[in-house]
DNA sequence: TATTTTCCTACCTGATTACTAGGATTAGTA
DNA sequence: TACTAATCCTAGTAATCAGGTAGGAAAATA
C-alpha cells in the first residue's frame, strides 16, 4: 500500500513549477538540483505530466516547462492518478474496475470500496494551491 | 497503492472461520476449497495469523484452525496491518516512521499524514463482525 | 499403523521499481 | 554559422517483491 517514487516525484515537481513560477520556463535541470532528485528521472516523469497537458514544455536553450494552468486547477488526485495510475486499494473497485467472479458472495469488497472512497476524498479535496500555501505559511515560520 | 493478496486472502480466511464457527476446528483444506485459493499458500498466511495469536491450531487428524476471540473483537485493521505491514502510504508517515532528510521543508507529507489518517480510519472502524454481518445479509437476500 | 492434518523451509518465475545511459532534436546565443 | 543548453526518446539493468509451488517432518486421531 505504498505511494512509489513516481507519484511522489510529479507532486515535488508540480510544486516547485507552482512555486518558482516567474512566466519564465523552469528547467528541468534547476528542479532536479532543488528537490535532489535524478535529473534523467525527473524526465521520464515530466514526459507524462506534458503528454497529459499539465505542463508545457520548451526546447531548446534557456527553455523549461511551465504550468498549464493555475496550481488552484490541479488537484492532487489528478497529479497521482496520472503518474502512479489508478489509486483504490484493489483491482475490482474504483474505475474502470476489473469484474470478478467472486463478486456475488464477496463482502470484503465493502471494505475495499470504503478504502477507495476514503482515499479520493482526501486526494481530490487537495489542490496544488494549498500546497503552495503550505509551503508559504512552513517559509514565514522559519523566516522568524 | 494496492493491498496484495496477502492481505486479501488472509481477510477472507478470518471471515471464513468466523462464519464456519461451529466450535469444531475447521481445516485449511476446506477454506482453501471454500475461498479457492491454494492451500499451500494459505498455509504461509495462516501461519502469520497464528504466530500473532489471532487463531488457535489443532494439529493431527480432524484438526485445524479457530479463532482466539470473538469477531467482534478484531479490527480489518487488525489483520491487514499484521499480514500486509504498515498501511502508510509512505514510509515517512504513520506508526514506526522513517526519518527523512527533507523533512523539514516538506510540504507533501501533509498530504501523506492525511491519506494516512483516512485510510486508518475506515480499517479501524470495520470488525469482523461487521462483515459476517454484511454476509448474512447478503445470503438472506439469495434465498428470498 | 495408516491417515489426516498442521508446520517449516526452500525455491522459483515473472513483474515492477527506480533508476542509468546514450544520443537525437530543437532553439537561443556568440 | 558554430556552440551550447535544453527537451525528447528509447533501451537497458540491478534489485526487490508478488504470488505462488514443492517436499517433507511432526503430531494426533481412528
Amino acid at each position: 500500500m505504498k505511494i512509489s517514487t513516481k507519484g511522489r516525484y510529479a507532486l515535488r515537481l508540480m510544486l516547485d513549477l507552482a512555486i518558482y513560477d516567474t512566466g519564465d520556463p523552469v528547467s528541468l535541470k534547476d528542479i532536479a538540483k532543488r528537490q535532489e532528485i535524478s535529473e534523467k528521472y525527473l524526465e521520464q516523469i515530466i514526459s507524462v505530466l506534458n503528454k497529459a497537458g499539465f505542463v508545457r514544455s520548451i526546447r531548446g536553450a534557456s527553455g523549461g516547462y511551465v504550468l498549464r494552468r493555475k496550481p488552484k486547477e490541479y488537484t492532487v488526485g489528478d497529479i497521482l492518478r496520472l503518474t502512479e495510475g489508478s489509486l483504490s486499494p484493489v483491482s475490482c473497485v474504483g474505475v474502470e474496475s476489473e469484474e470478478c467472479v467472486r463478486s456475488g458472495d464477496c463482502v470484503t469488497v465493502m471494505v475495499w470500496e470504503k478504502l477507495d472512497k476514503a482515499i479520493n476524498d482526501v486526494v481530490d479535496n487537495i489542490s496544488l494551491q494549498d500546497l503552495v500555501d503550505w509551503h508559504m505559511a512552513q517559509s514565514d515560520s522559519y523566516v522568524i
